[in-house]
DNA sequence: GCTTTGCTTCTACTGAGTGGAAGAAGGGGT
DNA sequence: ACCCCTTCTTCCACTCAGTAGAAGCAAAGC
Protein backbone atom coordinates (compact mmCIF):
# COMPACT_ATOMS: atom_id res chain seq x y z
CA UNK A 1 0.00 0.00 0.00
CA UNK A 2 1.51 3.43 0.65
CA UNK A 3 1.35 6.76 1.85
CA UNK A 4 0.51 7.07 5.26
CA UNK A 5 0.11 3.77 6.47
CA UNK A 6 0.20 3.40 10.45
CA UNK A 7 2.56 0.50 10.37
CA UNK A 8 5.03 0.69 7.03
CA UNK A 9 5.96 -2.29 5.47
CA UNK A 10 2.70 -4.33 6.25
CA UNK A 11 1.72 -5.93 3.01
CA UNK A 12 -2.50 -5.72 2.08
CA UNK A 13 -2.88 -9.35 1.82
CA UNK A 14 -1.58 -9.39 5.98
CA UNK A 15 -4.15 -6.51 6.57
CA UNK A 16 -7.11 -8.68 4.47
CA UNK A 17 -6.10 -12.05 6.54
CA UNK A 18 -5.75 -10.29 9.67
CA UNK A 19 -9.71 -9.12 9.08
CA UNK A 20 -10.27 -12.48 8.47
CA UNK A 21 -8.46 -13.52 11.90
CA UNK A 22 -10.78 -10.96 13.76
CA UNK A 23 -13.06 -13.21 13.74
CA UNK A 24 -13.19 -16.54 16.41
CA UNK A 25 -15.58 -18.32 18.42
CA UNK A 26 -15.92 -15.62 20.92
CA UNK A 27 -15.69 -12.75 17.97
CA UNK A 28 -18.46 -14.39 15.13
CA UNK A 29 -20.34 -11.18 14.98
CA UNK A 30 -18.40 -8.15 14.55
CA UNK A 31 -19.18 -4.14 13.66
CA UNK A 32 -17.03 -2.79 11.24
CA UNK A 33 -15.69 -0.52 14.15
CA UNK A 34 -14.78 -3.73 16.35
CA UNK A 35 -13.22 -5.31 13.41
CA UNK A 36 -10.99 -1.54 13.49
CA UNK A 37 -10.68 -2.45 16.64
CA UNK A 38 -9.39 -6.12 16.73
CA UNK A 39 -6.79 -5.55 13.53
CA UNK A 40 -5.26 -2.24 14.76
CA UNK A 41 -6.28 -0.76 11.02
CA UNK A 42 -8.01 2.81 10.58
CA UNK A 43 -11.59 2.90 10.11
CA UNK A 44 -11.78 3.74 6.27
CA UNK A 45 -9.18 0.72 5.50
CA UNK A 46 -11.46 -1.53 7.17
CA UNK A 47 -14.41 0.02 5.66
CA UNK A 48 -13.01 -0.67 1.99
CA UNK A 49 -11.25 -3.88 2.90
CA UNK A 50 -14.51 -5.56 3.93
CA UNK A 51 -16.12 -4.18 1.37
CA UNK A 52 -14.40 -6.38 -1.12
CA UNK A 53 -14.01 -9.40 1.24
CA UNK A 54 -18.49 -8.80 1.45
CA UNK A 55 -18.73 -8.41 -2.88
CA UNK A 56 -16.59 -11.86 -2.59
CA UNK A 57 -18.94 -13.46 -0.12
CA UNK A 58 -16.48 -13.96 1.99
CA UNK A 59 -18.20 -11.87 4.67
CA UNK A 60 -21.73 -11.30 5.04
CA UNK A 61 -23.63 -8.37 6.73
CA UNK A 62 -26.36 -9.51 9.08
CA UNK A 63 -29.51 -7.30 9.52
CA UNK A 64 -28.20 -6.16 12.16
CA UNK A 65 -25.58 -4.73 10.49
CA UNK A 66 -22.52 -7.23 11.55
CA UNK A 67 -20.48 -8.94 9.72
CA UNK A 68 -20.21 -12.63 9.66
CA UNK A 69 -18.24 -15.44 8.10
CA UNK A 70 -19.87 -15.72 4.67
CA UNK A 71 -20.52 -19.11 3.26
CA UNK A 72 -17.68 -19.12 0.24
CA UNK A 73 -15.21 -19.76 3.33
CA UNK A 74 -17.21 -22.28 4.51
CA UNK A 75 -17.29 -23.72 1.06
CA UNK A 76 -13.11 -23.45 0.42
CA UNK A 77 -12.79 -24.57 4.29
CA UNK A 78 -14.63 -27.67 3.35
CA UNK A 79 -11.90 -28.48 0.64
CA UNK A 80 -9.27 -28.80 3.20
CA UNK A 81 -8.15 -32.28 3.32
CA UNK A 82 -8.02 -34.02 6.93
CA UNK A 83 -7.24 -37.93 6.79
CA UNK A 84 -7.74 -38.08 10.45
CA UNK A 85 -11.13 -36.91 10.43
CA UNK A 86 -12.05 -38.74 6.97
CA UNK A 87 -11.12 -42.14 8.39
CA UNK A 88 -12.87 -41.28 12.32
CA UNK A 89 -16.17 -40.10 10.73
CA UNK A 90 -18.01 -43.48 10.84
CA UNK A 91 -16.44 -45.01 13.50
CA UNK A 92 -17.89 -41.80 15.61
CA UNK A 93 -21.13 -42.55 14.00
CA UNK A 94 -21.02 -45.87 15.19
CA UNK A 95 -19.95 -44.65 18.74
CA UNK A 96 -23.29 -42.50 18.64
CA UNK A 97 -25.32 -45.72 17.41
CA UNK A 98 -23.94 -47.51 20.32
CA UNK A 99 -24.38 -44.81 23.17
CA UNK A 100 -26.67 -42.41 22.28
CA UNK A 101 -24.46 -39.93 23.31
CA UNK A 102 -22.70 -36.81 21.44
CA UNK A 103 -19.03 -37.90 20.56
CA UNK A 104 -16.58 -35.34 19.16
CA UNK A 105 -13.50 -35.71 18.04
CA UNK A 106 -10.43 -33.34 18.78
CA UNK A 107 -6.21 -33.15 18.00
CA UNK A 108 -3.72 -31.06 19.62
CA UNK A 109 -2.83 -27.70 17.75
CA UNK A 110 -0.41 -25.86 20.52
CA UNK A 111 -1.42 -26.05 23.56
CA UNK A 112 -5.17 -26.14 22.79
CA UNK A 113 -7.69 -28.64 21.59
CA UNK A 114 -9.25 -28.41 18.46
CA UNK A 115 -12.80 -29.93 17.14
CA UNK A 116 -12.91 -31.39 14.17
CA UNK A 117 -15.35 -33.39 14.24
CA UNK A 118 -18.84 -33.97 15.74
CA UNK A 119 -21.41 -36.49 15.74
CA UNK A 120 -25.14 -35.61 17.80
CA UNK A 121 -28.86 -36.10 17.37
CA UNK A 122 -31.10 -33.85 19.43
CA UNK A 123 -29.97 -35.07 22.86
CA UNK A 124 -29.14 -31.64 24.63
CA UNK A 125 -25.69 -31.72 26.22
CA UNK A 126 -24.60 -28.63 28.27
CA UNK A 127 -21.65 -27.70 26.26
CA UNK A 128 -21.38 -27.80 22.91
CA UNK A 129 -18.48 -27.84 21.18
CA UNK A 130 -18.23 -26.71 17.94
CA UNK A 131 -16.41 -28.01 15.25
CA UNK A 132 -13.41 -25.19 14.81
CA UNK A 133 -13.87 -24.33 18.48
CA UNK A 134 -10.53 -24.79 21.01
CA UNK A 135 -9.95 -25.33 24.23
CA UNK A 136 -7.65 -25.77 26.66
CA UNK A 137 -6.13 -28.65 26.95
CA UNK A 138 -6.17 -29.41 31.26
CA UNK A 139 -10.18 -29.05 32.07
CA UNK A 140 -11.11 -30.93 28.96
CA UNK A 141 -11.72 -35.07 28.54
CA UNK A 142 -10.17 -35.08 24.92
CA UNK A 143 -7.49 -32.47 25.86
CA UNK A 144 -6.63 -34.61 28.70
CA UNK A 145 -6.20 -37.66 26.69
CA UNK A 146 -4.16 -35.72 24.72
CA UNK A 147 -1.56 -34.38 27.01
CA UNK A 148 -1.18 -37.62 28.93
CA UNK A 149 0.47 -39.16 25.96
CA UNK A 150 3.11 -36.05 24.78
CA UNK A 151 6.24 -36.01 25.34
CA UNK A 152 7.32 -35.86 29.07
CA UNK A 153 9.06 -32.28 27.65
CA UNK A 154 5.79 -30.92 26.15
CA UNK A 155 4.28 -31.54 29.79
CA UNK A 156 6.54 -30.14 31.49
CA UNK A 157 6.20 -27.30 29.62
CA UNK A 158 2.20 -27.10 29.50
CA UNK A 159 2.33 -27.57 33.11
CA UNK A 160 4.85 -24.61 33.93
CA UNK A 161 2.80 -22.31 32.65
CA UNK A 162 -0.06 -20.83 34.27
CA UNK A 163 -3.21 -22.43 34.05
CA UNK A 164 -6.30 -21.33 33.22
CA UNK A 165 -9.30 -22.00 35.46
CA UNK A 166 -12.57 -22.23 34.41
CA UNK A 167 -14.30 -23.63 36.85
CA UNK A 168 -13.60 -24.01 40.95
CA UNK A 169 -13.21 -27.62 39.87
CA UNK A 170 -10.53 -27.49 37.71
CA UNK A 171 -7.48 -28.93 38.62
CA UNK A 172 -4.67 -26.29 38.01
CA UNK A 173 -2.00 -27.29 40.60
CA UNK A 174 1.03 -28.75 38.27
CA UNK A 175 1.45 -31.83 40.89
CA UNK A 176 -2.33 -32.66 40.97
CA UNK A 177 -2.82 -32.75 37.56
CA UNK A 178 0.74 -34.40 36.76
CA UNK A 179 -1.16 -37.40 38.76
CA UNK A 180 -3.97 -36.83 36.93
CA UNK A 181 -2.44 -37.20 33.86
CA UNK A 182 -0.32 -40.24 35.30
CA UNK A 183 -3.62 -41.82 36.07
CA UNK A 184 -5.10 -41.18 32.18
CA UNK A 185 -1.68 -42.98 30.91
CA UNK A 186 -2.22 -46.06 33.65
CA UNK A 187 -5.85 -46.43 32.51
CA UNK A 188 -5.81 -45.34 28.97
CA UNK A 189 -8.94 -43.06 29.32
CA UNK A 190 -9.24 -40.01 30.73
CA UNK A 191 -12.57 -38.56 32.36
CA UNK A 192 -13.49 -34.79 33.78
CA UNK A 193 -15.70 -33.27 36.60
CA UNK A 194 -17.24 -29.99 35.73
CA UNK A 195 -13.45 -29.02 35.22
CA UNK A 196 -14.78 -27.26 31.71
CA UNK A 197 -18.19 -26.52 32.36
CA UNK A 198 -20.20 -26.42 35.47
CA UNK A 199 -22.71 -28.80 35.12
CA UNK A 200 -20.44 -31.31 32.61
CA UNK A 201 -18.65 -34.00 32.56
CA UNK A 202 -17.05 -36.34 30.11
CA UNK A 203 -14.98 -39.15 29.11
CA UNK A 204 -12.30 -39.75 26.61
CA UNK A 205 -10.14 -41.88 24.75
CA UNK A 206 -6.82 -40.79 22.80
CA UNK A 207 -6.02 -41.99 19.75
CA UNK A 208 -2.50 -43.94 19.41
CA UNK A 209 -0.77 -44.31 16.59
CA UNK A 210 3.09 -45.20 17.42
CA UNK A 211 2.38 -44.30 21.14
CA UNK A 212 2.25 -40.94 19.93
CA UNK A 213 -1.86 -38.99 20.55
CA UNK A 214 -2.61 -37.98 17.07
CA UNK A 215 -6.39 -37.26 18.49
CA UNK A 216 -9.10 -37.85 21.09
CA UNK A 217 -12.52 -39.37 21.10
CA UNK A 218 -14.85 -37.51 23.54
CA UNK A 219 -18.09 -37.20 25.08
CA UNK A 220 -19.61 -34.86 27.52
CA UNK A 221 -22.61 -35.72 29.72
CA UNK A 222 -24.30 -33.75 32.28
CA UNK A 223 -23.05 -34.48 35.85
CA UNK A 224 -26.88 -35.44 37.05
CA UNK A 225 -25.95 -38.36 34.36
CA UNK A 226 -22.01 -38.84 35.29
CA UNK A 227 -23.15 -42.40 36.73
CA UNK A 228 -23.25 -43.40 33.15
CA UNK A 229 -19.82 -42.43 32.74
CA UNK A 230 -18.15 -46.08 33.30
CA UNK A 231 -20.31 -47.76 30.48
CA UNK A 232 -18.64 -45.51 27.62
CA UNK A 233 -15.58 -46.09 28.75
CA UNK A 234 -14.90 -49.41 26.79
CA UNK A 235 -16.94 -48.50 23.30
CA UNK A 236 -14.52 -45.67 23.34
CA UNK A 237 -11.37 -47.06 23.94
CA UNK A 238 -12.58 -49.96 21.30
CA UNK A 239 -13.54 -47.19 18.91
CA UNK A 240 -10.53 -45.28 19.36
CA UNK A 241 -8.48 -48.22 19.03
CA UNK A 242 -10.19 -48.51 15.46
CA UNK A 243 -9.83 -44.95 14.37
CA UNK A 244 -5.93 -45.25 15.35
CA UNK A 245 -5.61 -48.73 13.23
CA UNK A 246 -7.90 -47.42 10.13
CA UNK A 247 -5.53 -43.95 10.59
CA UNK A 248 -2.43 -46.04 10.34
CA UNK A 249 -3.15 -48.10 7.50
CA UNK A 250 -4.41 -44.89 5.58
CA UNK A 251 -1.15 -43.21 6.31
CA UNK A 252 0.86 -46.03 5.11
CA UNK A 253 -1.06 -45.91 2.02
CA UNK A 254 -0.17 -42.63 1.03
CA UNK B 1 -0.84 -2.11 -6.82
CA UNK B 2 2.07 -0.56 -9.19
CA UNK B 3 3.77 -0.96 -12.05
CA UNK B 4 3.67 -3.28 -14.59
CA UNK B 5 0.50 -5.17 -13.78
CA UNK B 6 -1.37 -7.11 -16.41
CA UNK B 7 -4.41 -5.57 -15.40
CA UNK B 8 -4.44 -2.12 -14.31
CA UNK B 9 -6.56 -1.28 -11.63
CA UNK B 10 -7.02 -4.53 -9.72
CA UNK B 11 -6.67 -4.70 -5.99
CA UNK B 12 -4.70 -6.64 -3.93
CA UNK B 13 -7.29 -8.14 -2.21
CA UNK B 14 -9.31 -9.41 -5.65
CA UNK B 15 -6.02 -11.07 -6.81
CA UNK B 16 -5.57 -12.75 -3.11
CA UNK B 17 -9.11 -13.87 -3.14
CA UNK B 18 -8.80 -15.18 -6.69
CA UNK B 19 -6.16 -17.33 -5.60
CA UNK B 20 -8.38 -18.72 -2.92
CA UNK B 21 -11.42 -18.93 -5.74
CA UNK B 22 -8.64 -21.09 -7.95
CA UNK B 23 -9.13 -23.73 -5.61
CA UNK B 24 -12.55 -26.14 -6.00
CA UNK B 25 -13.77 -29.34 -5.41
CA UNK B 26 -12.37 -30.21 -8.64
CA UNK B 27 -9.25 -28.63 -8.16
CA UNK B 28 -8.79 -29.06 -4.86
CA UNK B 29 -4.45 -29.30 -5.04
CA UNK B 30 -3.00 -27.06 -7.20
CA UNK B 31 0.38 -26.13 -8.29
CA UNK B 32 1.85 -22.48 -8.50
CA UNK B 33 1.88 -23.11 -11.90
CA UNK B 34 -1.78 -24.36 -12.35
CA UNK B 35 -2.54 -21.22 -9.69
CA UNK B 36 -1.12 -18.84 -12.32
CA UNK B 37 -3.00 -20.11 -14.78
CA UNK B 38 -6.31 -20.30 -13.31
CA UNK B 39 -6.07 -16.93 -11.84
CA UNK B 40 -4.24 -15.46 -14.73
CA UNK B 41 -1.50 -13.89 -12.86
CA UNK B 42 2.42 -13.74 -13.46
CA UNK B 43 3.82 -16.54 -12.10
CA UNK B 44 5.63 -14.50 -9.42
CA UNK B 45 2.64 -12.60 -8.21
CA UNK B 46 1.32 -15.68 -7.37
CA UNK B 47 4.61 -17.03 -5.98
CA UNK B 48 4.63 -13.92 -3.57
CA UNK B 49 0.71 -13.94 -2.70
CA UNK B 50 0.72 -17.32 -2.10
CA UNK B 51 3.63 -17.29 0.32
CA UNK B 52 2.02 -14.83 2.46
CA UNK B 53 -1.47 -17.03 2.46
CA UNK B 54 0.96 -20.15 3.28
CA UNK B 55 2.35 -18.41 6.37
CA UNK B 56 -0.91 -17.59 7.85
CA UNK B 57 -2.32 -21.08 6.90
CA UNK B 58 -4.60 -20.24 4.79
CA UNK B 59 -3.08 -22.47 2.17
CA UNK B 60 -0.89 -25.27 3.13
CA UNK B 61 1.87 -26.92 0.24
CA UNK B 62 1.53 -30.56 0.36
CA UNK B 63 4.68 -33.19 0.30
CA UNK B 64 4.16 -33.46 -3.28
CA UNK B 65 4.67 -29.85 -3.80
CA UNK B 66 0.78 -28.60 -4.50
CA UNK B 67 -1.34 -26.15 -2.83
CA UNK B 68 -4.29 -27.79 -0.72
CA UNK B 69 -6.43 -25.28 1.37
CA UNK B 70 -5.33 -24.98 4.98
CA UNK B 71 -6.99 -25.84 8.12
CA UNK B 72 -7.02 -22.35 9.35
CA UNK B 73 -9.88 -21.90 6.60
CA UNK B 74 -11.40 -24.91 7.46
CA UNK B 75 -12.01 -23.10 11.30
CA UNK B 76 -12.82 -19.77 9.98
CA UNK B 77 -15.64 -21.53 7.71
CA UNK B 78 -16.90 -23.16 10.55
CA UNK B 79 -18.09 -19.78 12.24
CA UNK B 80 -20.25 -19.28 9.09
CA UNK B 81 -23.76 -19.75 10.25
CA UNK B 82 -26.32 -21.60 8.93
CA UNK B 83 -29.62 -21.89 10.83
CA UNK B 84 -30.71 -23.89 8.60
CA UNK B 85 -28.39 -26.67 9.08
CA UNK B 86 -28.19 -26.27 12.46
CA UNK B 87 -32.08 -27.03 12.75
CA UNK B 88 -31.95 -30.08 10.19
CA UNK B 89 -28.73 -31.73 11.60
CA UNK B 90 -30.38 -33.91 14.48
CA UNK B 91 -33.00 -34.56 12.12
CA UNK B 92 -30.56 -35.90 9.31
CA UNK B 93 -29.19 -37.74 12.26
CA UNK B 94 -32.57 -39.55 12.84
CA UNK B 95 -33.39 -39.89 9.23
CA UNK B 96 -30.02 -41.87 9.08
CA UNK B 97 -30.50 -44.01 12.49
CA UNK B 98 -33.78 -44.68 10.92
CA UNK B 99 -32.95 -45.95 7.36
CA UNK B 100 -29.55 -46.77 7.74
CA UNK B 101 -28.96 -44.76 4.86
CA UNK B 102 -26.48 -42.00 4.43
CA UNK B 103 -28.68 -38.77 4.06
CA UNK B 104 -27.36 -35.20 3.05
CA UNK B 105 -29.15 -31.82 3.09
CA UNK B 106 -28.53 -29.54 0.28
CA UNK B 107 -29.99 -26.02 -0.44
CA UNK B 108 -30.37 -24.39 -3.95
CA UNK B 109 -27.71 -22.02 -4.95
CA UNK B 110 -28.12 -20.09 -7.99
CA UNK B 111 -28.48 -22.71 -10.59
CA UNK B 112 -27.14 -25.26 -8.80
CA UNK B 113 -27.14 -27.72 -5.28
CA UNK B 114 -24.83 -27.05 -2.66
CA UNK B 115 -24.51 -29.59 -0.27
CA UNK B 116 -24.72 -27.97 3.24
CA UNK B 117 -24.78 -31.42 5.48
CA UNK B 118 -24.06 -34.80 5.31
CA UNK B 119 -24.94 -37.64 8.23
CA UNK B 120 -22.83 -40.64 6.92
CA UNK B 121 -21.54 -43.52 8.45
CA UNK B 122 -19.71 -47.02 7.23
CA UNK B 123 -21.50 -47.81 4.08
CA UNK B 124 -20.13 -47.25 0.75
CA UNK B 125 -22.05 -45.38 -1.86
CA UNK B 126 -21.61 -44.75 -5.26
CA UNK B 127 -21.17 -41.01 -5.16
CA UNK B 128 -20.34 -39.58 -2.19
CA UNK B 129 -22.07 -35.70 -2.61
CA UNK B 130 -18.77 -34.04 -0.41
CA UNK B 131 -20.36 -31.44 1.79
CA UNK B 132 -19.54 -27.86 0.22
CA UNK B 133 -19.54 -29.03 -3.27
CA UNK B 134 -22.04 -28.24 -6.20
CA UNK B 135 -23.78 -30.23 -8.50
CA UNK B 136 -26.54 -29.32 -11.45
CA UNK B 137 -29.99 -29.44 -10.27
CA UNK B 138 -31.90 -31.28 -13.26
CA UNK B 139 -29.71 -34.76 -12.64
CA UNK B 140 -29.88 -34.89 -8.79
CA UNK B 141 -32.81 -36.01 -6.33
CA UNK B 142 -32.37 -33.15 -4.13
CA UNK B 143 -32.01 -31.01 -6.91
CA UNK B 144 -34.79 -31.95 -8.42
CA UNK B 145 -37.06 -31.78 -5.11
CA UNK B 146 -35.75 -27.91 -5.19
CA UNK B 147 -36.47 -27.13 -8.91
CA UNK B 148 -39.87 -28.24 -8.89
CA UNK B 149 -40.90 -26.01 -6.15
CA UNK B 150 -39.47 -22.70 -7.67
CA UNK B 151 -41.49 -20.16 -8.91
CA UNK B 152 -42.38 -21.13 -13.05
CA UNK B 153 -40.41 -18.52 -14.21
CA UNK B 154 -37.60 -20.02 -12.78
CA UNK B 155 -38.38 -23.76 -13.59
CA UNK B 156 -38.64 -22.16 -17.74
CA UNK B 157 -35.52 -20.52 -17.89
CA UNK B 158 -33.73 -23.63 -16.27
CA UNK B 159 -35.16 -25.30 -18.56
CA UNK B 160 -34.44 -22.77 -21.48
CA UNK B 161 -30.69 -23.28 -20.87
CA UNK B 162 -28.33 -26.06 -22.24
CA UNK B 163 -28.76 -29.09 -19.48
CA UNK B 164 -25.71 -30.84 -19.16
CA UNK B 165 -26.00 -34.71 -19.29
CA UNK B 166 -23.56 -36.40 -16.83
CA UNK B 167 -24.97 -39.80 -18.34
CA UNK B 168 -26.98 -41.72 -20.55
CA UNK B 169 -30.39 -41.70 -18.48
CA UNK B 170 -30.05 -37.49 -17.75
CA UNK B 171 -32.89 -36.25 -18.54
CA UNK B 172 -32.19 -33.24 -20.77
CA UNK B 173 -35.11 -32.78 -22.56
CA UNK B 174 -36.79 -29.96 -21.43
CA UNK B 175 -39.99 -31.30 -22.60
CA UNK B 176 -39.39 -34.49 -20.59
CA UNK B 177 -38.20 -32.75 -17.30
CA UNK B 178 -40.83 -30.56 -17.20
CA UNK B 179 -43.27 -33.38 -16.53
CA UNK B 180 -40.68 -34.89 -14.48
CA UNK B 181 -41.11 -32.10 -12.19
CA UNK B 182 -44.89 -31.66 -12.20
CA UNK B 183 -44.82 -35.41 -10.98
CA UNK B 184 -42.42 -34.29 -8.08
CA UNK B 185 -44.45 -31.59 -7.43
CA UNK B 186 -47.86 -33.95 -7.32
CA UNK B 187 -46.32 -36.54 -5.14
CA UNK B 188 -44.26 -34.12 -2.94
CA UNK B 189 -40.72 -35.91 -3.42
CA UNK B 190 -38.31 -36.67 -6.50
CA UNK B 191 -36.19 -39.77 -7.48
CA UNK B 192 -33.37 -40.41 -9.80
CA UNK B 193 -31.82 -43.39 -11.50
CA UNK B 194 -28.65 -42.95 -13.12
CA UNK B 195 -28.80 -39.85 -13.94
CA UNK B 196 -26.34 -38.07 -12.15
CA UNK B 197 -23.96 -41.19 -11.59
CA UNK B 198 -23.76 -44.87 -13.11
CA UNK B 199 -24.60 -47.04 -10.27
CA UNK B 200 -26.78 -44.78 -8.15
CA UNK B 201 -30.03 -44.18 -7.85
CA UNK B 202 -32.04 -41.73 -5.01
CA UNK B 203 -34.67 -40.19 -3.44
CA UNK B 204 -35.26 -36.70 -2.03
CA UNK B 205 -37.94 -34.48 -0.47
CA UNK B 206 -38.13 -30.67 -0.18
CA UNK B 207 -38.14 -28.96 2.97
CA UNK B 208 -40.80 -26.25 2.19
CA UNK B 209 -41.42 -23.34 3.89
CA UNK B 210 -44.20 -21.21 2.91
CA UNK B 211 -44.26 -23.68 -0.10
CA UNK B 212 -40.76 -22.15 -0.68
CA UNK B 213 -38.13 -24.89 -1.29
CA UNK B 214 -35.60 -24.10 1.20
CA UNK B 215 -33.30 -26.86 1.09
CA UNK B 216 -34.14 -30.46 0.29
CA UNK B 217 -33.48 -33.60 2.31
CA UNK B 218 -32.34 -36.93 -0.13
CA UNK B 219 -30.82 -40.42 0.02
CA UNK B 220 -28.58 -41.84 -2.87
CA UNK B 221 -28.06 -45.53 -2.72
CA UNK B 222 -26.62 -47.94 -4.97
CA UNK B 223 -28.58 -48.82 -8.14
CA UNK B 224 -28.62 -52.46 -7.45
CA UNK B 225 -30.58 -51.56 -4.11
CA UNK B 226 -33.11 -49.57 -6.27
CA UNK B 227 -35.96 -51.68 -4.52
CA UNK B 228 -35.51 -50.00 -1.25
CA UNK B 229 -36.33 -46.36 -2.63
CA UNK B 230 -39.52 -46.73 -2.04
CA UNK B 231 -39.21 -47.55 1.61
CA UNK B 232 -37.11 -43.89 1.96
CA UNK B 233 -39.86 -41.99 1.22
CA UNK B 234 -42.06 -41.76 3.67
CA UNK B 235 -39.35 -40.92 6.60
CA UNK B 236 -37.78 -38.44 4.28
CA UNK B 237 -41.14 -36.83 3.90
CA UNK B 238 -41.31 -37.08 7.31
CA UNK B 239 -38.15 -35.83 8.20
CA UNK B 240 -38.38 -32.86 5.80
CA UNK B 241 -42.06 -31.83 7.13
CA UNK B 242 -39.93 -31.64 10.46
CA UNK B 243 -37.14 -29.46 9.51
CA UNK B 244 -39.44 -27.47 7.64
CA UNK B 245 -41.55 -26.73 11.19
CA UNK B 246 -38.64 -26.40 13.18
CA UNK B 247 -36.68 -23.62 10.70
CA UNK B 248 -40.03 -21.55 10.82
CA UNK B 249 -40.30 -21.54 14.43
CA UNK B 250 -36.61 -20.72 14.55
CA UNK B 251 -36.81 -18.26 11.80
CA UNK B 252 -40.17 -16.56 13.46
CA UNK B 253 -37.90 -16.82 16.52
CA UNK B 254 -35.25 -14.36 15.21
C1' DG C 1 -33.36 18.51 20.30
C1' DC C 2 -28.96 16.80 21.75
C1' DT C 3 -25.55 13.26 22.27
C1' DT C 4 -23.36 9.13 21.13
C1' DT C 5 -22.16 5.53 18.20
C1' DG C 6 -21.19 3.60 13.90
C1' DC C 7 -20.59 4.16 9.66
C1' DT C 8 -19.62 6.28 4.73
C1' DT C 9 -17.20 9.28 1.78
C1' DC C 10 -13.38 12.13 0.31
C1' DT C 11 -8.67 13.16 -0.90
C1' DA C 12 -3.71 14.62 -0.01
C1' DC C 13 -0.02 11.85 0.35
C1' DT C 14 3.40 8.18 -0.75
C1' DG C 15 5.25 3.41 -0.33
C1' DA C 16 4.13 -1.13 -1.73
C1' DG C 17 3.24 -4.33 -5.64
C1' DT C 18 4.09 -6.12 -10.56
C1' DG C 19 5.93 -9.28 -13.73
C1' DG C 20 9.56 -10.25 -17.15
C1' DA C 21 13.74 -12.48 -17.06
C1' DA C 22 17.38 -15.20 -15.38
C1' DG C 23 18.77 -18.92 -12.87
C1' DA C 24 17.99 -22.98 -9.86
C1' DA C 25 15.96 -27.41 -9.01
C1' DG C 26 13.96 -31.69 -10.08
C1' DG C 27 12.44 -35.39 -13.00
C1' DG C 28 12.53 -38.19 -17.08
C1' DG C 29 14.65 -40.07 -21.20
C1' DT C 30 18.61 -41.62 -23.87
C1' DA D 1 26.48 -38.50 -17.59
C1' DC D 2 24.07 -35.34 -20.44
C1' DC D 3 20.13 -33.08 -22.30
C1' DC D 4 15.52 -31.41 -22.26
C1' DC D 5 11.45 -29.96 -20.12
C1' DT D 6 8.78 -28.39 -16.36
C1' DT D 7 8.24 -25.92 -12.24
C1' DC D 8 9.67 -23.09 -9.32
C1' DT D 9 12.57 -19.17 -6.93
C1' DT D 10 14.81 -14.89 -7.00
C1' DC D 11 15.80 -10.29 -8.58
C1' DC D 12 14.85 -5.53 -9.69
C1' DA D 13 13.36 -1.68 -12.92
C1' DC D 14 9.21 0.33 -13.03
C1' DT D 15 4.97 2.65 -11.39
C1' DC D 16 0.15 2.96 -9.63
C1' DA D 17 -2.70 1.51 -5.95
C1' DG D 18 -3.53 1.94 -0.90
C1' DT D 19 -3.73 4.70 3.60
C1' DA D 20 -6.02 7.09 7.10
C1' DG D 21 -7.44 11.55 9.03
C1' DA D 22 -11.27 14.28 8.73
C1' DA D 23 -15.77 15.61 7.55
C1' DG D 24 -20.30 14.43 7.09
C1' DC D 25 -24.28 11.25 7.34
C1' DA D 26 -27.41 8.10 9.70
C1' DA D 27 -29.56 5.87 13.44
C1' DA D 28 -30.61 5.09 18.15
C1' DG D 29 -31.27 6.51 22.80
C1' DC D 30 -32.29 9.92 26.33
Amino acid sequence: MAGGARDLGRSVTSRVLDILGAFDAHHSRLTLTEIAGRTGMALSTVHRLVAELEEWRALRRGADGRYQIGRRLWELGQLAPDPLQEVAHPWLQELFGGTGENVHLAVRDGVEVLYVDKVYGKRAVPIVSRTGSRLPMHPTGVGKALLAFEPGWFVGSYLSRPLERPTPHTITEPGRLARELAQVRAQGYATTHEEMTLGSCSAAAPVLVGDRPVAAVGIVVSSRRVRELPRLVDPLLAVAARIAGDYRAAVARA
